[in-house]
DNA sequence: CTCCATTTTGCAACCGGTTGCAAAATGAGA
DNA sequence: TCTCATTTTGCAACCGGTTGCAAAATGGAG
C-alpha cells in the first residue's frame, strides 16, 4: 500500500541510503541528488515511516500523556494545551486513560512496548510513586499536577497544595467565620490530601473556629453538588474551602436548590479559577492555579529531559493567589 | 537500554524464531518451549517491541483519535468513552488536535508516517470531506459526530442533525411562541448548519410564526454566555433552540445575569443531554443525543474495519428525542 | 522396533528504514 | 593538467521483530 524508501530509490535511480538522507535533516546530500530524490518522492507520494525509522533511532517522537481525570472539565483544557504543545514540537501524544486500571507497571509496560520517548502524567490525584514507575524503568517522565515535595525523585511541575490549603484557611480566618469546612475531592487524592493538611495546619492555630471536614466521591460538578446537599440536610458550616471549582460550582447549585443565600448562608472559596468561575451568576472567590503556565512548563522539561535523560529531579512549583469575587463575605 | 528478542533467545538456549512464536498467538510452540523462554523472559524483563513487529505484521494497533472540539466539556466524555473503548480492545490512541491546523493532508501524512491502523474523525464540525481525504489515502476511518448523508463516502456514526433541528421546532411550535429563533454554534460547523437548517425547514411552514437566527463564536459555555448577552441588548425572541447544551447554559447565565426569567420571559431547549442539564437550578429543556451509543458504534466499526478495510461505507444514525424539563413553558 | 503422519524448531530472508566506512566524485590550488 | 583535501555516494550491516519452508523431533499404530 504505502510507498517506501527503495521504491523511491529505484525511480530516482539512486540508493536506498541517498533517500534515507534527502529526508533526514543534517545528512550529507548535494542539491542535485536532493531534487532529483525529492522529485521522486513526489511523484510516487512517498512521506517516510516514522516508526521503522525509529528502530534504529531509538527515537519515536511518541509522547505517553497517562491521566485519570476525566470527568473534571478542567483537563479538557489540560489536554488541549499538552497535544497543542507536543505538536507544535513535533512530538506525539499516546492517550493513556487510566480509570480502570491503576496498577503502574500495566501502563510502564504498555508504552514501553511502543516505545515512547517520554512520558507524561498529567493528574492531580495519583501518588508519586506512580510516575516513579516509569522512571525506574528508564522512561523520562514529568508528574504534571503532582504533589509537591521538597525531595522529588521525579521531575514535578504543579503547585503547593498544602500552601494552597493554607490560603484558603487564611481567607476564612480573615472574614471572620466561626465555623468553617474542608469539602475535599476524592479523599485518595493526592491533592486533596495536601490541601486539606494545608488547610488543618493553618485552622489548628484557630481553635476557637469550628472545624470541620468531608470528601466527594470525584472532582467532578455532579461529585460537588450531591456532597452540598448531603451536608445541607445536617448542619453546614458557615464557609466552605471547596477542593476545586468543579466541586464548588456543583456545590453552589446545590445551595442555590436549597434556597439559601451565597455568601450569606453558606460562603465558598474555590480552587482553579476556571473560566466559568468568573461569571457573573457564579462570581467565585477562588484560588488561582496558573494551568497554562504548568502544561507549558512540563512541556519545556519533557523537551529537555529528552536530550539528557538523567536530568536530576526537581520540582518546579508556581505560585498561586486568592482571586477575590462574590463567594465569601468580606473581611469585617 | 530495552531488553530484545535476541537476549531471550540467547539466555533460554532457543532461537529467536521461538521466542517470536512464544509471543504471537496462535503460533506453534510447544508447551515445554514456551515454558523455557518465559522464564528467560521474566528474567530479563523482556517485554516485545510492538513497533518492530508492526514493520511486518503491518498492524501497530495505534488509531488516530482527530478532533478540534477542544471547549466543549461534552467531549471529554467522548474522549473518556473513545480511549477506554479502544484500550479494552488493545487498541492505542494518538491523540491529534485540529485546533490550529485544518487542512487534512497535513493530518494524513503525519498518521500515515506513524502507520495507524485506523482513524477516528471525532468532530460535529468538520466537514465530511475531512474524513474522506482518510479513505482517500488508504486509511480506515470512522467520522463520528459527523454530519449525516444518505449517501456516505466514509463511514459516519452519530444522529441526524436535520431532525433534530426539525423537532426543536416543533416543540417550540407546540407551546404555542410567536418569536422563536435558533442560536447556533459556529457558522462553520455542520453541526449548526444542519440544525439551522432541519429548524428552518419546520418554520418556514408557519409563516405566522417570526423566526430569527445567529451564531456563537464556537460550542463553550462562554460563547452561549456572550451571543445571549449580545440578544438580550436588542429584542430577544421569546425562546431559543440553542446549538448544544453548552450554548444552552451559557445562554441561561446570560439571561439570569439581565433580571429575566425563564421560562416565562426567554424559552431555551438545548441538545446533548449533558449531566449538568439535570440539575434542578439548571433544569434544561434539550434534545438527548445518545453519546455512548454513538461511541460504542464507532469503535465496533472501527475494528471491523480493521479486518475489512473496504468496507462499503454506511452512516450509522441513531435517533435522537425531545427531554421535557423546565426551561420552555408547557404546552397550551 | 520400524514407519509415517504430525508437530515443533531453526534457518534465512524480509519489513522500512539508518549509518559507519570506504570508494567515487568534486573542486581548489599549483 | 595533475594533486590532494573535501564532499558526496553506495555498500552492507544493523535496528527488533515475523514467517515460509524444510529439517528435526515426536508419537501413535502396526
Amino acid at each position: 500500500m504505502a510507498v517506501t524508501l527503495k521504491e523511491v530509490a529505484e525511480r530516482a535511480g539512486v540508493s536506498r541510503s541517498a533517500v534515507s538522507r534527502t529526508f533526514t535533516d543534517g545528512a550529507s546530500v548535494s542539491d542535485k541528488m536532493r531534487r532529483k530524490v525529492e522529485k521522486a518522492a513526489r511523484e510516487l507520494g512517498y512521506s517516510p515511516n516514522a516508526l521503522a525509522s525509529s528502530l534504529t533511532t531509538g527515537r519515536t517522537k511518541l509522547i505517553g500523556l497517562v491521566s485519570n481525570n476525566f470527568h473534571n472539565p478542567i483537563f479538557l483544557e489540560v489536554f488541549d494545551l499538552f497535544t497543542r504543545g507536543l505538536q507544535d514540537r513535533g512530538l506525539r501524544p499516546l492517550l493513556v486513560n487510566l480509570t480502570d486500571e491503576t496498577d503502574p507497571e500495566a501502563s510502564v509496560r504498555m508504552l514501553r512496548q511502543y516505545s515512547v520517548d517520554g512520558v507524561v502524567v498529567a493528574s492531580s490525584t495519583l501518588p508519586p510513586g506512580f510516575a516513579k514507575a516509569f522512571r525506574d524503568a528508564g522512561v523520562p517522565v514529568v508528574h504534571s499536577f503532582g504533589r509537591y515535595s521538597s525531595a522529588p525523585q521525579v521531575h514535578v511541575v504543579g503547585i503547593d497544595n498544602v500552601e494552597c490549603g493554607r490560603m484558603a484557611a487564611q481567607a476564612l480566618v480573615a472574614r471572620g467565620y466561626t465555623h468553617v469546612a474542608f469539602m475535599g475531592g476524592p479523599e485518595g487524592a493526592t491533592s486533596t490530601q495536601d490541601r486539606h493538611a494545608g488547610f488543618m495546619s493553618e485552622m489548628i492555630r484557630h481553635p476557637d473556629i469550628q472545624t470541620t471536614h468531608s470528601f466527594a466521591e470525584a472532582y467532578s460538578f455532579e461529585a460537588g453538588r450531591k456532597e452540598m446537599l448531603r451536608l445541607i440536610e445536617a448542619t453546614p458550616a458557615q464557609a466552605y474551602f471547596c477542593g476545586d471549582d468543579v466541586l464548588s460550582i456543583g456545590a453552589l447549585s446545590a445551595i442555590e436548590d436549597s434556597n439559601l443565600c451565597v455568601p450569606e448562608d453558606i460562603g465558598i472559596i474555590g480552587l482553579n479559577d476556571m473560566e466559568m468561575a468568573r461569571w457573573e451568576n457564579i462570581d467565585l472567590t477562588t484560588i488561582h492555579q496558573p494551568i497554562r503556565q504548568i502544561v507549558t512548563s512540563s512541556i519545556e522539561l519533557m523537551v529537555a529531559m529528552l536530550d539528557e535523560p538523567d536530568r536530576y529531579p526537581e520540582a518546579r512549583i508556581f505560585p498561586c493567589s486568592v482571586v477575590e469575587r462574590g463567594t465569601l463575605r468580606p473581611a469585617p
